[in-house]
DNA sequence: AATCTTGTTGCAATCGTTTGCAATAGAAAA
DNA sequence: TTTTCTATTGCAAACGATTGCAACAAGATT
């Protein structure tokens, strides 16, 4: 067969690579190996505690791909972002990073790995199923629903074990973890309107269902106390287009906004540096309301007042719902109440 | 052997799931069909696209776990991030985290996916030769040495698709990519005494091997300027502590210190934070410079000057030196220049 | 017509671990 | 002493894809 065994050498000695180069040198045979490693009791004691040490002197460790093989499970939990809208730019999204972090932890803690995918639907319409009909995890997290909506349903139908972290409406068929945009919308535009606002605009792109529902839940407050309908300034995230849009935008309805509620805080921020730029004092002349409190909300000047989603809390969630969906159950969507964090800004 | 199949059929009907399965659908042998969808030129061309045409048709997809055993290698790429020093906090670091999206990006392009794994090396000696040994990664990359420097040094010995970002360090035996951090030190003192200052403080913790470096590049330049040595004033990353430890190194050193060091652009944000609510003008009475030119530091009031690194330079050289290494190859480290953004703050 | 290519395909072993079933030994019960 | 358990262990067949080698057919060469 010759074929080369080459780069890194992950045993330097005695090359104990395999359960049946432990099973020679304990005089058992492969399987008392592997069933004293996995812990079963029906492996004598003694014979266990040898194999253990034999293994933990050679540093032995089974071959994570050749188990998941047999057992037909991985122990990989995939994880993967859609660039959906606002494509080719590298969208280091602060929020969905911390997201991340948090899921990594969780799944961590659970003893699961995580497998990170980036993907760009437009250029990749198979990209869900390709990951998951790859064999290599055992369920699929997708953070963000983007604007691939309609797919994520559609893979809904026939695969159980995924969770997404997004919007939830009213009788969709996967299972979402998500923030209650719609009210965190409303719960930014009553601020705003109590802090002294009447003519409301929004700085985001509505194109993105989540930011479609924060704007929604703006607007159900305009009608209700009877103001100006909000005013939608399409917005993209990637920081650069932002900072000129929200320039162009604040040029083009100079004098005639109050208040600004912006899709996320980061968009905020930047909000922030223009209209002092432009000699716009917040909140005196101008009142503004973030999105997600992250971290860079209590360093701005002055401090943003924001809507936050509880990110630690989400990560819980889409890894808790997960695991029950891999033991079978059935979950009904899960939605986090947001909270107003009242700061300077609004 | 009557195992359950349980969870999540990946298919809804006709189950092509293996390769015999579409074989036997094709009239051919399961090697054939191997050989086809590999794109190997052994396969006679009609024979090739009625495989191909059954596979799309079925949504059909080999077996990544299979594959990977057989072929010994797996097309996974580990991440690994040690939480060391700062241990049990989450640090959902915002260079790591940028840096993590941009390796994403990048490994995706060479066709390799990423798993990722965040450890805590304190209760978890065994971390790396772990990971390796998994038999999942084709190789690793380490975010960050912590305080892990020596353990990674072993494993470099007997391990070789490994590469690291963090801090060289003359006569180390494992590849590392990473900025010039003392050089970026010096930037800094440099630019701090142009400002006019003229006792520097360096607020970050120098146990960390890198923010070591920084402190010491500081330090050169004191050294050379015949001004008096920079201050150590040790800070945690996380932001909670930090801001308490700051405000209380700010209200010790009084008076003393006209130009200060951070280790992070984060840091430097909650200074500014803090000199702001004692009243302390910047850059007029304490000069400010950061480090790593993150999004937030554009966003500060004023602007912050920082040392900048180039985040997407270092992931394609972590990348591009992995690759190397996996073709059998031996490689350098690789020193990226930091660049001084000269901001307000100093 | 016989031999030699060349191009395709099938066969079967292999990657390393898990696990149902059968075999064994020793202990307990008769 | 014989029989019946019970607790351990070994055997060998999976898991699904890859690949060296051999077999084969059809065309090219002699």
């Amino acid at each position: 067969m010759n074929e080369e065994r080459s780069v890194g050498d992950k045993t330097g000695r005695g090359a104990v690579r395999t359960i049946t180069d432990l099973a020679r040198l304990a005089g058992v045979s492969p399987g008392t190996v592997s069933r004293a490693l996995a812990g079963k009791s029906l492996v004598n004691t003694k014979t266990r505690e040898k194999i253990e040490a034999i293994a933990r002197e050679h540093g032995f460790r089974p071959n994570q791909m050749a188990s998941g093989l047999r057992r037909q499970k991985t122990g990989v939990i995939g994880v993967v972002i859609p660039l959906g809208h606002d494509t080719s730019q590298q969208i280091s999204d602060t929020f969905f990073m911390t997201l991340l972090g948090f899921l990594a932890d969780e799944l961590t803690r659970h003893g699961y790995d995580l497998m990170l995918r980036r993907v760009v639907p437009e250029t990749d319409a198979d990209w869900l199923d390709r990951f998951i009909g790859s064999g290599m995890i055992d369920g699929v997290i997708v953070i963000g629903q983007s604007d691939q909506f309609d797919r994520i349903e559609d893979v809904a139908d026939h695969y159980s074990p995924m969770v997404v972290w997004g919007n939830h409406t009213e009788g969709q068929r996967h299972c979402v973890v998500g923030t209650d945009n719609r009210l965190g919308g409303r719960l930014a535009a009553e601020r705003l309107i109590a802090a002294g606002a009447q003519r409301l605009a929004f700085v985001g792109d509505t194109t993105a269902i989540e930011f479609a529902a924060r704007f929604a839940g703006a607007q159900d407050v305009a009608l209700r106390m009877g103001i100006a309908p909000v005013l939608a300034l399409p917005t993209h995230l990637v920081p650069d287009r932002a900072s000129a849009e929200i320039a162009r935008h604040l040029a083009a309805t100079a004098g005639q906004i109050d208040g600004i509620f912006a899709a996320t805080d980061t968009l905020a921020a930047l909000c922030l540096t223009e209209l002092r730029d432009r000699g716009i004092a917040v909140p005196d002349t101008v009142k503004l309301v973030g999105f997600d409190d992250l971290p860079v909300a209590r360093q701005t000047v002055p401090p943003l007042t924001t809507v936050r989603q509880d990110i630690a809390a989400g990560a819980r969630g889409l890894v808790d719902l997960l695991l029950r969906r891999l033991a079978g159950e059935q979950t009904e969507s899960l939605v986090l109440p947001p909270q107003l964090v009242a700061r300077i800004t609004a």
